[in-house]
Formats: C-alpha cells, sequence, structure tokens
DNA sequence: CCGTATCCGATTTGATACTG
DNA sequence: CAGTATCAAATCGGATACGG
C-alpha cells in the first residue's frame, strides 16, 4: 500500500470498491456506531456511566441542558444496542439504576482514543478554522 | 479509581464536574469531532483520501449515493477544519485535487480503532438488538 | 470539470405539560 | 421518581436546475 498514515492494520485500510456501494460502510454496523458518536448525548451519558452507575434523575441532574424526552430516548438506545443496561429496582417511589455492560466498557477505549485525538490537536484545528475564515473573508 | 475498562490514561478518564457545564464535552474540542465522525460522509471521504488523492469527481463517481451538494459541503467542512487539503490547477478544464492533510493522516488512526470496534462487535449488537425488540413486543 | 442556488422532505432536538 | 405525549424549532440531506 502505499502512503497509509501507520501500517496498523484496520477494516479501513483495505481498498475500497469504486463505486461503493452505499453499503460498504453504510448499512455495514460502521455507520451505526459512527452515527451514535455523532449524536448529542450518547457518549457523554456513557463517560459518566463509565465513572458508576445513575439512576435516572441523577443523570438529569448531571448533565445540564438534556430534557427528560433526550435522556430517555438516549439511554433506550443505548440499552437497545447492549451498551447500557437498565435495572428496576420494584421499590416506591421506584428506582431504576443505568450502568454500562461489559460491551458499552470495551467501547469507552476507541472513544477516549477518539477524544484524547481531538484534545491534543485542538490548536491545530483552531488555526486552521482562523486560516479558512481569513480566505473566506476576501 | 474504581472499575474502568482498562487502565489507559484519557481525557474522558477524570471523573466529570456535577452537573456538567454543557461545555465540558460540549464546545470543547471533543464534540466538534464526534459530531463529524457521526456526519454521513466525512469519514467515509477521509478513508477514500487516504488510499490517495481525490478529484472532484472521481469522489463522486467513487461514492454512489452522494450529491454534489453534499460532496462540495463535504469536502468543505473537511478543509476548513485543516483535514483535507484542496489544490486547484489552473488548467482547462479546471481540475482539483483533493488530499488528506498530515493532521488528517493522524485522524485516521483513532477512527479505524472506532471502525474495528464495530466490526468485532456487530454480532453482539445485533444479538442486543433482537433481544430488546423481542422484549418489546409484548 | 467543478461547482452554486433553491427548494423541500426527513430527521433530530428541545419545550412544555401531564402520569403511574 | 421515572418517565410519556404532544408540538414546534432547528438541522441535515437530497433533488433539481443553473453557471464559470
Amino acid at each position: 500500500m502505499s502512503g497509509t498514515h501507520t501500517g496498523v492494520p484496520s477494516v479501513l485500510e483495505h481498498e475500497l470498491p469504486h463505486p461503493v456501494p452505499a453499503d460498504e460502510l453504510a448499512a455495514c454496523p460502521v455507520e451505526d456506531v459512527f452515527r451514535r458518536v455523532g449524536d448529542k448525548w450518547s457518549t457523554l451519558l456513557m463517560i459518566l456511566l463509565g465513572n458508576r452507575p445513575h439512576r435516572y434523575n441523577e443523570l438529569h441532574r448531571a448533565i445540564d441542558g438534556i430534557s427528560q424526552r433526550m435522556l430517555t430516548r438516549t439511554l433506550r438506545g443505548l440499552e437497545a444496542d447492549g451498551l447500557v443496561r437498565r435495572e428496576v429496582h420494584p421499590t416506591v417511589p421506584p428506582s431504576v439504576e443505568y450502568s454500562l455492560t461489559p460491551l458499552g466498557r470495551t467501547l469507552l477505549e476507541p472513544l477516549s482514543a477518539l477524544a484524547d485525538w481531538a484534545v491534543l490537536h485542538e490548536a491545530e484545528i483552531n488555526e486552521a478554522r482562523s486560516r479558512h475564515a481569513d480566505a473566506q473573508r476576501r
């Protein structure tokens, strides 16, 4: 292969067919995961639950700005994919505990790698944006 | 720290403030990057450009299903963040070459890690979804 | 060849009110 | 406490037509 970044083998390293059938990385699991990473609350919730289990209102108070609707929706989505476990304790009043599943924990690692990249290269990105804004202004 | 996944140090490993000020991981660079990963075409474009530089219509033909509008918009966004370089060759007819910048190349690695995770755990996710769909049906 | 402009439907997110 | 229901706003993405 020509000039790829490191040489790390990866599913992304294989030469892609042309044209890409709009499936190869679309209906395949990669897009699902990428989409989840991109949505507004999923990763933040996973990070909080990675620290320790939380109850519903605890998450609601912890996040500042999330609506009940989105909190519930996001948790349900994570639960459906097996990343988060929801445990209902039949007490009065009811208490519901959310936690990461083992599968969810394994996702934290690549997520952290991506977050670390973002922090590490923040300055470069901001400089590029400044240059681009300057170039646009004329 | 209690029961985190591996022990890898990461920006995500630090205990978060409660409540999260809606900035800590929101206006900070992490959300920008996560959003980009989640959008429909950015990563696919970066993968193609990671193989080799491409011209505009070459990308358009390569991707199958992308509109000119989104191709242009996505490339411009990647360019603004310094991930992709756009070189115009003043020939007739004009030719424009897109390629990854060095910064863009460094992003391929965490992206690949995430994609590999998705492929590796595809079965588990699908099983979780089946179970969840079953549980919902009653 | 390499785009831009315009319009429109689909999806995402939030605000608000209400409930077992 | 832990949600649901409903409505509205914002954003995303695609189709089509046109331009340098």
